[in-house]
DNA sequence: TTCATCTGCTTAACACTGTAAAGTAGCTAA
DNA sequence: TTAGCTACTTTACAGTGTTAAGCAGATGAA
């Protein structure tokens, strides 16, 4: 009497359909430009189908959002498995973070550049244990093991960690809002290497 | 034969009649949230009433947020007329623009965290002559006094202040969005201090 | 003073939005 | 065979930004 596991099967199946609509439309126009009445025509159920497997909108988003920083955390798991000298390792984390908030522009603002207000509860999944902790584990790490290598000044490295996080953040964060606009801005890879060059000098012993 | 001249004078008393309601709920509420049905309630006129004074709701915001910049851009040129050393003068804009985006946090967000996209055409003022370019030629401007004054390694002042101020942004857009989320960021003047401190000691001469 | 025009505002309406409640086929188990 | 449940749809509500049409009163010309 497999009925019910078909049926559980048959069910998740229709909520991984609802997440892929949503994703691809998020993806190319932006979660506020998409209705759901579009969600549902793309996947060619009535609007209100989605309630049934979702309680609104902004859930949606915030599953696909989870989904995305998780793979951001698992490039970074990379990063940190190479072989590389501690201050290599931590810039190429660095790279890797602000090219990951640019290809998924959509997703990296709704996560750290609007939520809070003006949309109503969107990725408000508490922080313990979110894929968000994990990268910022990730920075964390890098800056205590440049601490250990005495490359870095001893300190608190949750400190030098969040503003290193604040840098990298302005930059992605500026070139997603002013990437394509008027203000001339210098040109992206040599805004962001020098933005972690000069924070990491900033960062590092001697000199002070 | 002032009657002209008298509505002139009543039409722009109107015209900043709308414009005070809306910056008092934009600013309260937050734009998304704020309707145009509210906004003609408050001044007790019909809704539509608003679109003989602006095009559409994004061009209310436009101006208050170009009045709003304003205040930044003289507060910046009163710090740039006070007597300190390069650095503490580039220290204390700093503060002021960070202090500033907090305490506008629902104009900052638009203008440079929302903007682009996903608004329709919030705050696409051009950047030339704009409130935008004198605040960022601030910066500009401070980071070359420190170059002439060999604090600074020389270089592109544009590189230099763009650094800088991606930065600044970057700790001002961070406080905005988890300043009171559960993210567990530090205390919110060691970072902004930490974050000034650090960039600007790597953009110092020596070490490198 | 009378009358046409123009000004400033309002009412009604359109095409959307997210979402709740009620209704309805068709499958399932007794 | 029938009662009930599951999965979905239809309908509806209260809201959004915005446009078009209408209307009262002030204005300028005769």
């Amino acid at each position: 009497m497999g009925t019910k596991e078909r049926r559980d099967r048959e069910r998740e199946a229709l909520r991984e359909e609802i997440l892929a609509a949503a994703r691809e439309l998020f993806i190319r126009e932006g979660y506020e430009r998409v209705s759901m009445r579009r969600i549902a025509e793309k996947i060619e159920y009535s609007p209100t189908t989605i309630y049934l497997y979702f309680r609104d909108k902004s859930e949606i988003l915030n599953e696909i959002c989870e989904q995305t920083f998780a793979k951001l955390a698992r490039t970074l798991e990379r990063i940190e498995a190479r072989d590389l000298d501690p201050l290599e390792k931590l810039r190429e984390g660095c790279r890797a973070y602000i090219r990951f908030g640019m290809r998924n522009r959509h997703q990296y603002r709704l996560a750290l550049m609007v939520s809070g207000e003006s949309l109503e509860g969107a990725f408000d999944a508490t922080y313990e244990g979110s894929m968000g902790e994990r990268a910022f584990g990730f920075l964390l790490h890098g800056v205590e093991r440049c601490q250990a290598a005495g490359i870095f000044s001893v300190g608190e490295a949750a400190v030098a960690s969040q503003v290193l996080w604040a840098a990298v953040h302005g930059v992605t964060s500026l070139l997603i809002t002013l990437g394509d606009g008027d203000f001339p801005l210098i040109e992206k890879n040599r805004l962001i290497e020098e933005t972690i060059g000069t924070v990491i000098r900033g960062l590092m012993k001697g000199r002070g």
